[in-house]
RNA sequence: GGCCCCAUCGUCUAGAGGCCUAGGACGCCGCCCUCUCAAGGCGGUAACGCGGGUUCAAAUCCCGCUGGGGCUACCA
């Protein structure tokens, strides 16, 4: 079978995490089974479309890495196609004329409401006779197309992740398919669109149930045949509720800013709503599209877990190598100003080697920046914190010892030879011993000097990395820093 | 309200009648490692919503209830 599936997104809206994930299952099936991914931009709502939106989307897909195959569709240049499409249901009496104006529906809605009735259009068109959509058409009334909804029928599908789904036709509104100015709504479209493209699964998510059996309706009325349906459990934000600007409803580009990976995003979004028969967590992106399996799809909602991305995004920047990580960093840098072409030649390894180190400990991207600072710039921020725990005596003597102890250390790394990571060790060591100083009060007040933080790498790793005359300079700051 | 869907640790999930003393992952807690913080290793915490059936046997099947979600537009 020749497998077709598209991600339709509405450009009224971002990219956002709930779209990536139907984006991702789409674009996992297409490549698992060597089908054809598509994208179509269904910006039928003229007024709630906007260019800024199909940018967005666009650009959130590619750094998604999930590219489409062809030219993506625009359902607004096709708005010829579906008006055929209605005029052709409207000849086929699969369709009617509405003259209903949106005021009245709406005042009829209110009342209904009012009198704690459930309100389904009454239909009150359909019965029109010949005559009389004459006359109106005549008075050059305008009318929405509505789609005739067979009466005491059962719609019936199978959806391939929830089953065999039934529905009484009863319960079915009339619905719309060419609004009064002649645009084609939703449901016209998709339809249409999913015939004429030829799109073998229809990959969306479960806010779309409902909505399908008014899909199948249609099919059948226009003699086409119904696509497999997969629906995708809904992602809801960690309160339960829908996707939100506060956590998931921003653009999946947002994720980008705050220094995720998109492999990392990727691979958290695919354990939303479905799972390997084994415990994998960590996918190779060849694991996940070779493991795909729409069988394996979940059908219970899912909560988005902002935690556990964290989690993951770290595995990801743990694992990889400097050199990959490097790209994505210098651009953080040059953004911060804290970029040194040096990096790129001969500081090239030093650069690498600072990636080294903090590749274990930084959960997000721009953990390396902040992390960094200290490595990357000379201007040290001491935090107060730092200072107030590792640098504060009450006993002067104490102070007097330790910055005694520091300008031994110092005049010893200024004579060290070979400043490496093995020598700096055993002379901290004895001068701290000489001082009486334990090794961890003493390593951490030089820890403060170094990098203005209480938490670092390794401290000879980061005495090495630093260099001898740097370590020497900031040693050397500690008198003006003690408290 | 009506219609549709769903229901295993706080969260993501494994589980397709006996393999379940319910497994894994995140989080949380503790221990180890250790110069701090991570990473890593080890251990712990914690769930089958409730009630009826069916069956020798039910997290797994059926029904009801409860709870949650979605849809209910001339939005998509």
């Amino acid at each position: 079978m020749n497998i077709r599936v598209r991600f339709a997104p509405s450009p009224t809206g971002h990219l956002h995490i709930g779209g990536a994930r139907t984006a991702l299952f789409n674009w996992l099936l297409a490549r698992k089974e060597g089908g054809t991914f598509i994208l179509r931009i269904e910006d039928t709502d003229v007024k709630r479309s906007s260019p800024e939106m199909v940018e967005d989307i666009l650009e959130g897909l590619q750094w998604l890495g999930l590219d489409w195959d062809e030219e993506p569709y625009y359902q607004s240049q096709r708005f010829e196609i579906y008006r055929s499409i209605a005029g052709q249901l409207l000849e086929t009496e699969g369709a009617y004329r509405c003259f209903c104006s949106p005021e009245l529906l709406e005042s009829k809605k209110q009342k209904a409401r009012a009198a704690g009735l459930d309100w389904r259009y009454d239909r009150s068109c359909r019965e029109l006779s010949e005559e009389e959509i004459q006359e109106y058409l005549k008075a050059e009334e305008p009318f929405a197309v509505r789609f005739k909804v067979p009466h005491k029928q059962k719609v019936h599908f199978e959806d391939l992740v929830y089953g065999p789904i039934d529905v009484e036709t009863e319960n079915i509104e009339d619905f719309v398919l060419l609004r009064s100015d002649k645009t084609p709504t939703y449901h016209l479209c998709v339809v249409t669109d999913d015939t004429q493209m030829n799109i073998s699964h229809v990959v969306r998510g479960a806010d779309h149930l409902p909505n399908t059996s008014k899909h199948v309706l249609l099919y059948q009325a226009l003699d086409e045949p119904v696509p497999f349906y997969v629906h995708l459990p809904l992602i809801l934000g960690p309160d339960k509720k829908r996707l939100s600007k506060r956590h998931g409803a921003t653009s999946v580009l947002e994720y980008k800013k705050q220094g995720f990976l998109p492999a990392a995003l990727k691979n958290y979004l695919v354990r939303l709503g479905w799972s390997p028969s084994d415990d994998q967590e960590i996918f190779t992106e060849e694991d996940l599209i070779a493991g795909f399996d729409i069988g394996r799809i979940n059908k219970a909602n899912a909560l988005f877990d902002p935690q556990k991305l964290e989690w993951m995004n770290g595995q990801y920047i743990s694992t990889a190598t400097p050199e990959e990580l490097a790209p994505e960093v210098k651009s953080l840098l040059k953004e911060e100003k804290l970029w040194d072409e040096a990096w790129e030649d001969k500081g090239r390894d030093q650069f690498l080697g600072i990636l080294e180190l903090l590749k274990s400990r930084a959960k997000k991207l721009t953990d390396f920046v902040d992390m960094g600072r200290p490595f990357f710039s000379d201007e040290i921020e001491y935090e107060p914190k730092a200072i107030r725990k590792n640098l504060s005596f009450a006993d002067p003597a104490e102070a007097a010892n330790l910055v005694a102890a520091l300008e031994e250390l110092s005049g010893a790394y200024r004579k060290l030879e070979v400043f490496n990571l093995e020598n700096i060790e055993k002379i901290l060591r004895e001068v701290g011993e000489r001082h009486s100083l334990k090794g961890g009060k003493f390593m951490g007040a030089i820890r403060v000097a170094l990098t203005g933080k209480t938490a670092s790498p390794g401290l000879f790793d980061v005495i090495v990395t630093l260099g001898k005359d740097k370590t020497v300079e900031r040693l050397g700051k500690v008198p003006s820093l003690l408290q």
